[in-house]
DNA sequence: ACTTGGCACTCAGTAGAGTGGAGTGCCAAC
DNA sequence: GTTGGCACTCCACTCTACTGAGTGCCAAGT
């Protein structure tokens, strides 16, 4: 967690930057997150909390530039942070960021009214992230992996197809297809359905497997086995969780890039690796993942910020920001702090059945 | 329907360019769309099919000028296809395109290969059209508007959540949660899903409008009632398609403008907008606008390429192209149309029960 | 009556020189 | 240890000149 900086008193405790040299990264990050410019000694000087002459700076920096916490883009310029810089401000620096008062009542007006099924939250959710942030957001939904069956059933759509409809307790429906045989007669039907439903309610999806049903009309029998065989083909091949995207649009805002733009939007596509990145960064105990931190090398240009959204306690999914490197640190993480911690309690709601949580009425 | 251009011979009927004219035109569109550079008379005098000189050209250039369908970016410089340009090429000059045989067979081992259900189905099928052509591609699935429920039921998620699950002669699934009273009995639950099964079967969903249950133990009653002002809700709410997109990375590639990227992605972000804009086109009876002509002015830079999908006759969506006016047309439209095809086929055979249609081998 | 080669002209793009200025590293003085 | 001074570096910008692709026009040719 984020603590405060000393923005002009004594030496305070640090892990390996003394008071002043981690003042000079400040205003480094803090100009260059507000400019895109590389920061002079200069600037640094006139900023509150470094009371020292542009030469002092200078000195200093070069100091941070050997330590790895700074960079020139070419001899004649200014600094500009690493990621390693970024990092630095983020565990020691930055002040725990703050939404403004019209965002945080967006946030309380969003949840307040939204509604619908989960699905529909998330990905109005994802919207809204990226629109507090300016920034790409993912939401990615609770893993079904523990979900229980309380429903089956298979249902007629056509002469010859029929829908396997399971409901798991989480909320979610999955369905598979099945072939009929032509003239199935619509009581065979039902009997399979039962069969179906007493063999599947009360288990795992995954744990449905396929074997041989017994006592059962042949015709019935056929129908359940296909059933089965469609289902746990669907239970294989679904991917555990649900993922959102908002705001992807923005990443083209960020960079210029145009080839950075495309690879990282590339690799927004590929919702799978999406999914595998915030839980390596959530995994990895981090909230923030700078540039190349994370492994994935399209995105090393980027930084992510993950939350995790907690059900009743349990893991139940993650946001996540993702910008440029340089960015506003403290409020996206902020913002991705609310959103999750909102999320969680929408979701615990939910699942408990209640009506609206209205803790806080949203003013403006 | 494009029709062949006559590439050296005599005059062609035309609407309302000459042949030589028209060559001219056939000639600075095939250069611009491959070089993205002004085209000048001197190539377009050396392409083939245009017998004459530069100084020729150049005066059917002015012509063309001043008819729209040419423009120049500055004085000295070559010329380039406007709008109208490209239009006049898509209608009267592009030969039918083709598709390579690595193409064709990519898209028959798709269509033999893919397997799930119809989301899934679409989902993929965006992303192969994408891979086809390196454009943005989207599919609309089919509209839910006429399917009528052939299931429904309430089941309980928790001790005070239960979930209404409808299930639609397409095979789409629809579903939302309503809360319970505590202590509600599992058996009145099962009367209450009875009852409304009873009330939807054979309906649509928006047919299911909030009346006042007759004849039911007034607990079912109630949890009768609040399902229908569910399901009413969502009926009223939901979107009658699904949208699906694949490739938007590839607009970055296609514009140098950075900004016309964010706009055009901030555009695809708007499914409802996209649906709107692919079934304007369609209904307006082309199969490809070209920037302006859609009325969609964050895409006037863009053009479209729409074919419907047709399941037994009745309209079944439309998958689309969205690219830079400067595109391989024919090429394009192809992917269009036989993606659309097949897709059409595929969506038959599932209504209709078959197994896999074999149609074609897919060699390679 | 077209077509064509010739020609003067236009103008984007590039390269080179020059300049300004922001910023640096170093050093001597405080 | 800090600071002002100073020489230096080098990007960014401007200005200029030049090139060359391409044009419009026109008079000569078929």
């Amino acid at each position: 967690m984020p603590r405060a900086h000393n923005s002009s008193g004594p030496s305070r405790p640090s892990e390996e930057l003394d008071g002043r040299r981690a003042a000079i990264l400040d205003a480094v990050v803090a100009e260059y997150v507000e400019t895109a410019q590389p920061v002079g000694s200069g600037a640094v000087a006139r900023s509150a909390g470094v009371g020292v002459s542009p030469a002092t700076v200078r000195a200093e920096m070069v100091a941070l530039e050997r330590e790895g916490y700074l960079t020139q883009p070419h001899t004649s310029a200014g600094r500009i942070p690493t990621d390693a810089g970024y990092r630095f401000f983020v565990d020691h620096l930055a002040e725990p960021g703050v939404l403004g008062p019209t965002q945080r009542s967006q946030v309380a007006r969003f949840f307040n009214h939204v509604q619908g099924e989960m699905e529909e939250v998330l990905e109005r959710t994802s919207a809204l992230l990226a629109e507090l942030t300016s920034h790409a957001a993912v939401v990615v939904g609770p893993s079904h992996d523990a979900a229980r069956i309380v429903s089956a059933q298979v249902v007629r759509l056509a002469s010859r197809v029929g829908l396997v409809v399971t409901v798991l307790d989480d909320g979610a429906v999955e369905k598979a297809t099945v072939e009929l045989d032509d003239d199935l007669a619509e009581e065979t039907l039902s009997v399979a359905s039962a069969a179906l439903a007493e063999r599947f309610v009360g288990r795992q999806l995954r744990e449905v497997r396929a074997d041989e049903p017994v006592g059962l009309d042949p015709r019935a029998a056929s129908v359940v086995t296909r059933s089965l065989e469609a289902v746990s083909t669907i239970a294989d091949r679904r991917e555990p969780e649900h993922v959102f995207i908002g705001g992807s649009s923005r990443i083209a805002s960020s960079f210029d890039a145009v080839e950075t733009v495309r690879s990282v939007l590339a690799t927004l596509e590929q919702q799978l690796v999406v999914v595998h990145l915030l839980n390596d960064v959530l995994d990895s105990g981090l909230s923030v993942a700078i540039g190349g931190e994370h492994g994935y090398e399209p995105l090393a240009s980027c930084a992510v910020i993950v939350a995790p959204i907690a059900v009743e306690g349990a893991p139940g999914g993650v946001v996540g920001i993702l910008g440029p490197t340089r960015m506003h640190y403290p409020e996206a993480m902020a913002a991705a702090e609310i959103v999750s911690s909102k999320l969680s309690r929408r979701l615990a709601a939910v699942r408990r059945g209640d009506a609206e949580d209205e803790d806080e009425p949203d003013r403006g």
